[in-house]
DNA sequence: ATGCCTGCGGTTCGCAGA
């Protein structure tokens, strides 16, 4: 089963693309960021017609997240507990009955999360951030307990290392790169959780957005900020984690490109 | 040094993004 994140920068703007992917890729699931967004005008039809189904959680203008699948959901909840004053859209969870390679019946949970940027970090934005990190650690510390697959896919607006950047140095005090927002995330690991893509591969040089700006996709000056967080159950069955790098070659691209865990379940 | 580029809202410029 293939689960991927993509943060798509706007399905009106995307749509072309969207199809495009969904038809040679075919993931299983995919989760959406950026949709920029309400929930009334996401283009559901034209996806419903390549076999999956739809659930968002937009707002008007910016954010918004949303979940396809080729399987039928069991459950969906939105908004990320903790703040009920937080009116951003930037969560989503799906559960999915799947069975594992001994035929065994599994609850598949699956999020699509668009974690907050936090830049200017001398504003109230970085502290909203990590105020967000924090409500998700407690949020996925309390799944844990539940000892399912669960994959937490989506932007997340963190650099974890020096490697996942080509010139570091320019994010340094940077909100992607603030140390409270890399031990944030790894405190997430620290609960359980595997980085999908660093259970396979160590390299440098592996990123997932390219800003439009100065030329940065044609001198490969990237950054890896898409992560696919695996649950112990999850990690288990992780077969392979690829970046959908051609994408962003493509006429009319998102700055993000798509990156997908294949995972060892199939739909029950 | 700041903007470079793009999408969106709602009109042609401001905001947000990373």
């Amino acid at each position: 089963m293939k689960i991927a994140t993509w943060n798509i920068n706007g399905i009106k703007a995307r749509i072309d693309n969207v199809l495009q992917w969904l038809g040679d890729t075919s993931p299983d699931i995919a989760c959406l960021q950026e949709i920029k967004s309400i929930d009334e005008n996401f283009p559901r039809m034209e996806i419903e017609a390549l076999g999956y189904h739809v659930e968002t959680h937009g707002q008007k203008g910016f954010n918004g997240v949303a979940i396809l699948s080729k399987l039928r959901f069991d459950e969906v909840n939105r908004r990320l507990p903790g703040d009920d004053d937080d009116e951003q859209a930037r969560f989503i969870e799906g559960v999915f009955s799947v069975r594992d390679e001994h035929d065994r019946p599994k609850a598949l949970r699956v999020v699509s999360l668009y974690l907050p940027n936090g830049n200017p970090v001398d504003t109230d934005k970085f502290p909203y951030k990590l105020g967000w990190m924090g409500r998700l650690e407690r949020w996925a510390e309390d799944r844990l307990a539940f000892e399912e697959p669960l994959v937490l896919a989506g932007d997340y607006n963190v650099i974890p290392q020096p490697e996942d950047a080509k010139n570091i140095d320019v994010w340094v005090g940077d909100a992607l790169y603030m140390p409270e927002s890399r031990q944030s995330l790894r405190r997430l690991e620290g609960l359980g959780f595997t980085d999908a893509l660093r259970a396979g591969d160590d390299a440098a040089g592996i990123y997932t957005f390219w800003d439009y700006q100065a030329g940065a996709w044609q001198k490969n000056n990237g950054i890896r900020i898409d992560h696919l967080m695996l649950s112990p159950e999850a990690a288990d069955h992780l077969r392979l984690t690829s970046v959908e790098k051609r994408v962003r070659a493509w006429e009319k691209p998102s700055d993000h490109v798509p990156v997908i865990a294949e995972l060892a379940l199939e739909a029950a």
